[in-house]
DNA sequence: TCTGGGGTCCTAGGACCC
DNA sequence: TCTGGGGTCCTAGGACCC
């Protein structure tokens, strides 16, 4: 999808079509994703808001919401759904589709992508760009070529041709980052045809078993199968974290967050129906140094109460603190479906009921409208506004 | 108002068991 | 004790992606 978030407010919100936009998380944030008239003025993703500001006066910040973006996510793939079930997500809005076996229905690639594109257009008034490629690197990379609203592809025998003139670079976003690239580079590998051509051994001299995969990218080779929509394709780890208002030593405050964060983690474990054992805490300082440490029990877990135990477990043992702290990050991996069975200790099963009752409420009313009784202190302090929560207002009503 | 938030995968080493 | 070999699970940190 081209620049997505911003295109899914300025589609909810007409005031905001045709202007300048970014998107952005609250309280100390960045830019996520800037519209196109927002990049005329040479925003960018990654930049502060002061930074945009500075480019463009009348920008218009827009607070992000994600389960919007989720949303619309999801009714795009029942669209690509409608040509084959080959359908296999990469990020919130990306997809890859195999449709070697439904040309013979369909239409060739070309035509379906126009398709897809017309329907995408139509169903839900967003752009998006289509690469097709002999495989999901050169698909990916076709994609890239031609934005917003492109469609592009590229025949097999042009990929030699293509790739040989690509720096390693350019080939960034396709499985290599910034410091491979750069690591490439002083080993004397430059463009994709070096990277190609390069001797094996030497490759995992220098990068171990990634070397393999390095060499393949630089051919535009790409053997791995597009999955089948939803094919076990099982969530293994989710979490939240928040950068605070303002860099802090105090307890309470950091305490408020690890609770806030697990409790946002365990009624997404509820949502997905699933449980988990290993709950992990993340720490940065305020020079962006950052600790993290987990902790695998042997029972598993589906409250937010549960998975705080265990973060301020974890933290406790980092006291005293030696920096101040910027940012909390809870997270729960280990996962498996919850199939429901009877808890073996009734008091359990009363709480967990009353989790799922309180998950029921807060999904009618807002998120938080019910919460633990300890959060009401994060609500003193302004956390729960400042995390964009703002059921809290109903249960005043 | 310098630097968000949500994920996956990999690695090297340690604990532990037989 | 001049201590083998095979295996699983766990952990902290890092690279990478959008």
């Amino acid at each position: 999808m081209n620049s997505y978030f911003a295109s899914v407010e300025q589609k909810c919100n007409p005031v905001l079509q045709g202007k300048p936009v970014v998107v952005c998380g609250y309280g100390r944030t960045i830019v996520v994703t800037a519209s196109y008239e927002a990049r005329e003025y040479g925003i960018k993703t990654g930049m502060t808001i002061p930074e945009a500001k500075k480019l463009c006066p009348n920008v218009i910040i827009v607070y992000g919401n994600i389960d919007k973006y989720i949303d619309t996510t999801l009714k795009i793939h029942q669209i690509l759904l409608r040509f084959t079930d080959r359908v296999e997500p990469f990020s919130i809005d990306e997809c890859f589709m195999d449709v070697t076996d439904v040309e013979k229905l369909f239409g060739d690639g070309l035509t379906i992508a126009k398709k897809i594109k017309q329907l995408i257009k139509e169903e839900l008034g967003l752009n998006c760009s289509i690469g097709i490629g002999e495989n999901k690197i050169i698909a990916k990379f076709a994609s890239k070529l031609k934005k917003p609203d492109g469609l592009c592809k590229i025949e097999k025998e042009d990929i030699k041709n293509i790739f040989s003139l690509l720096s390693v670079r350019e080939l960034q976003g396709i499985g290599i980052g910034k410091k491979i690239a750069e690591k490439l580079e002083s080993i004397g590998i430059l463009t994709a045809q070096q990277l190609g051509d390069a001797n094996l051994d030497f490759l995992i001299k220098h990068f171990g078993i990634l070397g393999y995969h390095l060499k393949k990218i630089g051919q535009g080779v790409d053997d791995s199968p597009v999955k089948i929509y939803d094919d076990k394709n099982y969530i293994k780890s989710f979490g939240h974290s928040h950068t605070l208002p303002t860099d802090t030593y105090d307890l309470n405050i950091i305490k408020s967050y690890i609770l806030l964060m697990s409790e946002k983690v365990g009624v997404r474990l509820r949502k997905e129906n699933m449980l988990g054992r290993t709950v992990s805490l993340m720490i940065r300082y305020e020079d962006f140094d950052s600790f993290s440490k987990q902790y695998t029990i042997k029972h598993y877990i589906r409250t937010g109460y549960e998975i705080y135990k265990i973060a301020e477990k974890i933290f406790n043992q980092i006291l005293p603190l030696k920096k101040a702290v910027r940012l909390v990050g809870v997270s729960i991996s280990n996962l498996i479906q919850d199939n429901k069975q009877p808890f073996l200790f009734n008091r359990l099963q009363k709480y967990y009921q009353l989790a799922d009752m309180v998950d029921s409420i807060n999904s009618k009313y807002g998120e938080f409208t019910v919460k633990p009784a300890s959060l009401i202190i994060a609500e003193k302090f302004g956390i729960l506004e400042r995390c964009g929560i703002i059921g809290t207002s109903l249960i005043k009503k």
